[in-house]
DNA sequence: AATTAATTTTGCAGGACATGCAACAATTGA
DNA sequence: TCAATTGTTGCATGTCCTGCAAAATTAATT
């Protein structure tokens, strides 16, 4: 979706279009409140019609969540996939959300009215978890063929490899549920990728500890 | 909410009414789809003007989603917070959890014809999880209590405690989805308890079969 | 360059959602 | 029975969101 390869005039425009969009109702919500934030503004700031405005999202909390992360290229993919059972899951989980992040970065202003916006409306924070689901599928399917490769046992019983790797998953996305938390609730200091490994170094430690 | 201690007229018929609506809202959803249920056929159907709805359930989607969990009682409470810390902590939660889950017991049919639903709409599953909050901050308290019990060291830096239990929030919510998850793709044969415990147990063996 | 095809934007109409307000009804307690 | 509290309802209003078809823009073909 914010791949610059097709550069036809069509796609940059769609893209500036919805770029103007997303800024628009950041500034808006920003300097009014999201609630006193109309479709109606929103359209006039971006210079659309409001019915347009919808052939880019369904509402204008979606236009205000941000878009979705991806995932990292197919060699890192494969990378991690391979890394072998010694290799720290968690760390390699981790490092794959790292690339991520890093992989859309935008202007930092955007991100920072964006986590002050959420931070303040914390159900459109659990709505941008929510429309998540497409890329968690995606880490679901990643995370299943690295634990089918790292337990070839496990691999002949897809019962129980899909509900281990939806585990894995949903734990995933915990840890970085804490990251982006961690993240809203510090005053500007540190940057996402440092509080993700973090986390997760975190959540490593809370289980070996347990048998000590 | 569900206490039945406050028997007076007034609350009765208000549960009732409420129960009506949830009733209503998922026999028309059931019988011709979520898109096609409007508040004012709801409203019909559970016997009330349509603006009395709105003093029930801010939307549809909320009327279908049900009731918010509630943590067990003190005494059970109190127990898991002293349990020491050579307790097992996930188990603990998964016990609070299931108590949570018993304690507002419904009927059996709706549980199904909800179950059904949202397994059709994921994001309103999201949107029910996302509902949550009140009770992820409830958890956490409790959380933030056991963990400061387990290491005082660690209870004398608050951040660090505070971080700490988020996170075993987080996760201990993702078990949650976990269970939610397998429960909505089985077959009605089992109930929900046991996927909790089940979650759980499989959450525990994750990561310290990493050590061996 | 001209024409055709594919895609996007826009206006309009209309239904549904959601809230504030004030009048009305029902329950409670004295 | 009366007054106070709480819940219900209708009305008005603004916003959200979708379908549809015409107009405009970009792409592709000759």
């Amino acid at each position: 979706m914010t791949d610059v390869t097709d550069v036809g005039l069509r796609e940059r425009k769609r893209l500036a279009t919805r770029r103007a969009i997303q800024v628009a109702v950041l500034n808006l919500a920003t300097e009014r409140g999201l609630d006193r934030v109309t479709v109606d503004e929103i359209s006039r700031v971006a210079d659309i019609s409001p019915r347009t405005f919808f052939n880019y999202f369904a509402s204008k909390e979606e236009a205000l969540a941000g878009d979705n992360p991806e995932l990292p290229g197919e060699e890192a993919i494969n990378v991690f996939v391979n890394a072998g059972r010694d290799a720290d899951l968690l760390a390699g989980i981790a490092e794959l959300l790292v690339e991520s992040s890093e992989h859309s970065v935008e202007d930092y202003r955007v991100s920072l009215q964006r986590r002050a916006i959420l931070k303040q409306h914390p159900q459109l924070f659990a709505m941008r978890m929510a429309s998540m689901h497409q890329f968690e599928d995606e880490l679901d399917a990643v995370l299943t063929r690295r634990l089918a490769v790292d337990d070839p046992i496990l691999a002949a019983n897809p019962v129980e490899l899909s509900r281990k790797s939806r585990l894995v998953t949903f734990v995933a996305f915990a840890a970085m549920r804490h990251a982006w938390a961690t993240w809203g609730d510090s005053d500007a200091g540190t940057d996402f990728p440092e509080r993700l490994r973090s986390s997760f170094a975190c959540l490593g430690l809370l289980f070996t500890k347990a048998d000590a």
